[in-house]
RNA sequence: GCUCCCGUAGCUCAGUGGAUAGAGCAUCUGCCUUCUAAGCAGAGGGCCGCUGGUUCGAGUCCAGCCGGGGGCACCA
């Protein structure tokens, strides 16, 4: 479409300046000019050929002149109605509107070029030992919509949910039912399974205040930590009383977090257990591996003597005038592997997982199906009990790269994952591929002061001073995902029902839910992902402006369009088949016809914008877009000049409804890849 | 000490080295007899933290400062 246009251009423009200049261009970069009266695209490109031409062979040229003769070979191609130069000598070429726009008429089928190998997308990846909150809902957003765009553009994903069940803070809740509450796997049973009428009775909630106060209760005597790493250490061995209650605890809070995340239109292929991994035995085999390429090395003196050490990056301190120092600065950044005690550490898990991730630890989980999910989809779980697993389940892992989300804080044990993983490929292709594996950090979403007092806790007079507050599990503070969203669906059903009084409650409903989900998703995607999110109630509970029930509300304008005219698109389009490129022509020139076909133009750029997205994994550029979009076509729909079920012009009002339905399509997918669903009514 | 991120309108944030730096919120002024108010039009509001440098061109790149937040365990 547009961009192939764009791509086609460039191509002529590279050729242009090989047969005028002899020079050997390998990219021509292309902008969008601020008006569209300036053009469709825009080359700066003169100035720098100016400049390559001096150096080339002295002669001093403008960089008009270089534009002109690079505008009178590309204003003749297919596609290009003209092309001016402007300013300083900015090339810019105007398209074929008529051209343009009935490619657009025509939705091309959504399927796009399947890009080889699979991307493993992880993401959620919450302690199970209480409620999920607002940060972690970040998370799970920000990787769910990477995954949508990923998807779109050709690739093939698998979506991971790591359940750390063998890890610190579960032992924390256990210890907090064992030892706080001394209650037994039954009586912890009834309290997980009892019946729900209210929100706080759930199990996830349970265990958030139960778990602040283990913090508590280990702050009154620090020998208390004992008990933790007793339960711990009993939690990670397995088979006794301790880890089945761990066990219960970990996989009820996985079945909350998993319908938390369901409301929100979340959901994964395989959840994968830490205590599979240990186990299984994933680390020996990876030790081996790791020993074998020299990942790491056994360190013989100095502060880590005795560890099995990943190396800092070599090089590093060369400059440096050679003193004591040197030695020590670069061993000290060295990641301690395997303690002196032959321990391993978290990292190196971490790394194990990982290779399995690639296909390349020689070692797989067994699986059993866990549930299907909101959509009846299958949803996977890793299990160590061999005749538990199935004998017929999919083929997860193997992936050709992992993609990480997870909060920024991990960036250092992340970036050591990556390093020990691309230095096991074994080949430079495996190692182009494996590369391009990322961590995407997202920055954590922090309290408002106000947000704080409204959670009902006490500030300090110094935290009054400050900008934000941490959120904190340890301490209870923190907003729940599901207050969060029931706050959102009641205040939704509100207006729901204030506008929409002729259908069932039932509906209505479904209708608020939507609305609360668009909202949510939106909120935590206007932001790129290394912004600190502020967290605000005003704010996050807001359905005008730059939100989600906006967006929302513009596709809603634009099919009501279409019922209130009470025919179907197939059928205009049907009409606008009969016009001739003069008769569209005519409907894109003059004043009003820049318009409509700035709106056209912007709608058509759907497609770059999610390239962008799917290559930066900055999942923003699709929300902003499908805001700009929807608010350029809400300028256009309160233009008195396109009024268009009015139009007496039958000519005219086909282009328009056409324009309509192009606009329609983009927002409607740009939508469906932020996860927002549009109501039938608003 | 080393390192990463942030600093743009009153507030919250966008801004692939290009043209007159944008949006939402808030404030003010208008617009519901309609495909249209979960909306639209208009107004005010800016040493893009500071100082240098690179460049035809810097909010964007580089260096150094200032201010804020992370990270740098034989924790996970």
């Amino acid at each position: 479409m547009a961009s192939s246009l764009t791509t086609e251009i460039k191509q002529r423009l590279i050729a242009l300046v090989r047969e005028n200049f002899a020079l050997e261009l390998e990219d021509v970069v292309s902008e969008i000019p601020p008006k569209t009266e300036l053009g469709d695209l825009a080359f700066p490109l003169a100035f720098d050929l100016a400049k390559r031409i001096k150096a080339a062979t002295g002669e001093k040229k403008n960089p008009r002149e270089i534009a002109a003769k690079l505008a009178e070979g590309l204003k003749t191609g297919p596609g290009v109605a003209r092309v001016e130069i402007a300013g300083p000598g900015y090339l810019n070429v105007f398209f074929d509107r008529a051209r343009t726009f009935s490619q657009l008429a025509n939705p091309q089928s959504a399927i796009r070029n399947p890009q080889p190998g699979k991307l493993i997308v992880e993401h959620t990846s919450i302690n199970p030992n209480k409620a999920a909150h607002i940060g972690h809902v970040r998370n799970s957003v920000l990787g769910d919509t990477t995954a949508r765009i990923l998807k779109a553009t050709g690739e093939t994903v698998e979506i991971h949910n790591y359940i750390d069940n063998t890890g610190v803070q579960v032992a924390d809740v256990v210890v907090g039912f064992m030892h706080l509450e001394n209650k037994s796997l039954a009586e912890i049973k009834a309290i997980a399974e009892r019946p729900v009428t209210k929100r706080e009775d759930s199990f996830d909630y349970y265990c958030w205040e139960l778990y602040s106060r283990v913090g508590q209760w280990y702050e009154g005597d620090k020998t208390r930590l004992q008990i933790r790493a007793q339960t711990l250490h009993e939690i990670e061995e397995g088979n006794n009383a301790t880890a089945e209650i761990g066990e219960y605890i970990s996989s009820r809070i996985v079945d909350c977090h998993l319908e938390t995340m369901a409301r929100l239109d979340i959901s994964y292929d395989l959840l994968a257990r830490e205590s599979e991994i240990l186990h299984l035995h994933f680390w020996a085999h990876a030790f081996e591996k790791l020993k074998a390429s020299g990942a790491i090395v056994f360190e013989t003196e100095g502060r880590s003597k005795g560890c099995w050490v990943m190396r800092a990056e070599e090089g590093r301190g060369d400059r440096e005038t050679g003193g004591q120092g040197e030695t020590e600065s670069e061993h000290d950044a060295d990641k301690i592997i395997v303690r002196s005690n032959g321990t391993v550490t978290y990292t190196g898990k971490d790394i194990a997982y990982h290779l399995w991730k690639l296909g390349k630890l020689g070692l797989d989980f067994h699986y059993r199906l866990l549930r299907h999910d909101h959509h009846g989809r299958e949803v996977w779980i890793t299990t160590g009990d061999e005749a538990a697993g199935s004998k017929s389940h999919p083929t997860f892992g193997n992936g050709t790269a992992f993609l990480n989300v997870i909060d920024v804080g991990q960036s250092y044990p992340q970036a050591n994952v990556k390093k020990a993983v691309v230095a096991l490929a074994t080949s430079v292709e495996e190692r182009a591929r494996v590369a391009r594996s990322a961590h995407l950090a997202y920055e954590k979403v922090t309290l408002t002061p106000a947000a704080a007092v409204e959670l009902g806790t006490e500030l300090s007079e110094a935290d009054q001073q400050r900008q934000q507050i941490g959120m904190s599990g340890r301490k209870g503070l923190g907003v729940k995902a599901d207050d969060l969203i029931d706050r959102l669906e009641a205040k939704a059903l509100a207006e729901v029902q204030s506008r929409n009084t002729d259908i069932s409650e039932a509906q209505q409903q479904k209708i608020a839910r939507q609305i609360a989900v668009a909202a949510l998703r939106y909120f935590l995607l206007k932001y790129t992902r290394t912004s600190i999110i502020a967290f605000d109630f005003e704010e996050a509970l807001k359905f005008r402006g730059e939100t989600g029930p906006y967006l929302q509300y513009s596709v809603r304008r634009l099919s009501n369009i279409f019922s209130e005219l009470g025919r179907s698109t197939d059928d205009v389009r049907g009409d606008f088949a009969k016009l001739s490129p003069e008769e569209v022509t005519a409907q894109f020139s003059g004043e009003a016809g820049d318009t409509l076909w700035s709106l056209v133009y912007f709608a058509s750029r759907l497609d770059d914008t999610v390239q962008l997205s799917a290559s930066t994994f900055e999942p923003t550029h699709v929300a902003k877009y499908a805001f700009q979009l929807a608010d350029q076509f809400n300028t256009f729909y309160q233009d008195k000049r396109f009024h268009i079920l009015k139009e007496s012009d039958p000519k005219r009002k086909t282009v328009l409804l056409i324009a309509v339905d192009v606009v329609r399509q983009k927002l409607s997918q740009a939508l469906s890849l932020l996860g927002i669903e549009v109501p039938e009514k608003m």
